[in-house]
DNA sequence: TCAATATATGAGTAATTAATCATATATATT
DNA sequence: AATATATATGATTAATTACTCATATATTGA
């Protein structure tokens, strides 16, 4: 089993994921909103959804049938700190062949 | 094709990747004295080190046949900055079901 | 030069993670 | 109550990533 680190890094390490955290760094969104303006396909959607909200990545709040997502403040941050990061090491990234 | 920061967290997010990070923040050592003090079969080590090269996570300094793997410095920065956040959500983060 | 030591690499297999599909649940509307 | 809409879930399959094994390369010392 993963440690809590590595667990960490992996629900972070998914392309459908990191979009998700993007577009709700703008604003909250319900699924549909989500699904459509990001082309995830429903159940997809909300597995991704289901992963990001068991680490806390991501709030919801539920009225009636739509269930709107925001980031939760902590992940404000840590989004904001990643870039940074990620820009320094963005040109050699994608020379590691072990990961695609 | 990943994004830069999905790669970015691909990287990170393995286990002995992880294990590997942690040790060099200590000191900077040799592939052999890693893969005795980790427990890494030599081989798998070799390719997990070439993962984090090629990623400039780490740096390497040979010496005739012995290669001393170092974290670069901005490594060292962002294992750390990373840790107060991992903290944060380490509760929650066995709850996932889509990662072990 | 030959053997030994340290490390790296490529290819194949095993393990993990993501996508898909069918279906379930829950709420709203008629 | 019946239907429609929004979202979730479980199981299967597809894709990605890690591990292993055999072997390659490079350096050192006899």
């Amino acid at each position: 089993m993963k440690s809590p680190e590595a667990l960490f890094f992996t629900a972070l390490g998914d392309r459908h994921r990191l979009r998700i955290l993007n577009a709700l760094l703008k604003k909250p969104m319900s699924v549909n909103t989500l699904s459509s303006s990001l082309r995830i396909e429903q159940s997809n959607l909300s597995h991704h959804l289901k992963c990001l909200l068991d680490c806390r990545f991501v709030d919801v709040d539920t009225k009636g049938r739509v269930r709107t997502y925001s980031l939760s403040p902590e992940t404000r941050e840590l989004v904001k700190s990643m870039k940074t990061y990620i820009n320094h090491y963005d040109r050699y990234l994608k020379k590691c062949g072990a990961v695609s």
